[in-house]
DNA sequence: TATTGACTTAGAGCCAACTCTAAATGATAT
DNA sequence: ATATCATTTAGAGTTGGCTCTAAGTCAATA
């Protein structure tokens, strides 16, 4: 499939694709006689997975660490092991951070509850 | 106190404080005679509560509004209610996507473990 | 009195992560 | 054949959120 195709399945803009790949997130797209990018299947697949790494903030920086160790093969896979383990460590501090913030915002509203009435019911 | 030491016990830059307040984030800061400023009680538990908002990813446009409906004092509450409880539901559905990241990672790492061993340790 | 040091301001610079522009090429539709 | 349209590239521009610089003021100390 050709960018614009891939932009709308993975849901990104082709510019962003084009991007990524300039930055070595993305390697090795295909082109047809044209010299236009065909998408395979393990490229969307691919670009999924960065998008969820995104997803859960991992920085661009380290995802194109994490993309250099893929495209030397399986011999660093205990390598990628390790970056995955540290990102989900730093995934874990952050879901107690937010479930911190939770509780205050429900304290804060309680406040609100009691000195201001519900003026917007 | 002055900035400098405002500055330490919120843990963000004097440059930050004053930026923060050039953007409307923070106002009616007292000065002293010589035109610095003198942070009070109530000013560091409003930066301190921001900062708060800032961890759980509220965008600075937000915070704007909010600080300006509280300079606008008790009248505003069912509106700030009513930010903080939309702010809730996104921070919500944040720690469920994040919740997700985690179960990706084990389930890669569970590949990576059969596929790779673990040349790591 | 001279200098040191913290503060003041307006505005420039920086970084991440896009987002877009300009100019060119090549395939398809009329 | 000409126009239209998606694509290509390099590189410029944008946005959010700071971060710093330059030039100046003021109070305290040597």
């Amino acid at each position: 499939m050709n960018i614009s195709e891939a932009s709308k399945i993975v849901g990104i803009s082709s510019y962003t694709l084009r991007y990524y790949e300039k930055i070595g997130l993305i390697k090795n797209i295909v082109r047809d006689k044209c010299g236009n990018r065909q998408y395979e299947k393990n490229d969307i697949e691919w670009i999924r997975f960065l998008m969820k790494l995104k997803d859960i903030r991992m920085p661009i920086t380290q995802m194109k660490l994490y993309a250099e160790l893929r495209y030397k093969g399986n011999e660093t896979i205990g390598q990628r092991s390790e970056m995955l383990k540290v990102q989900k460590e730093q995934l874990l501090k952050r879901i107690k951070e937010l479930t911190e913030g939770v509780e205050l915002l429900d304290r804060k509203l309680e406040i609100y509850k009691k000195i201001g009435g519900n003026k917007n019911e």
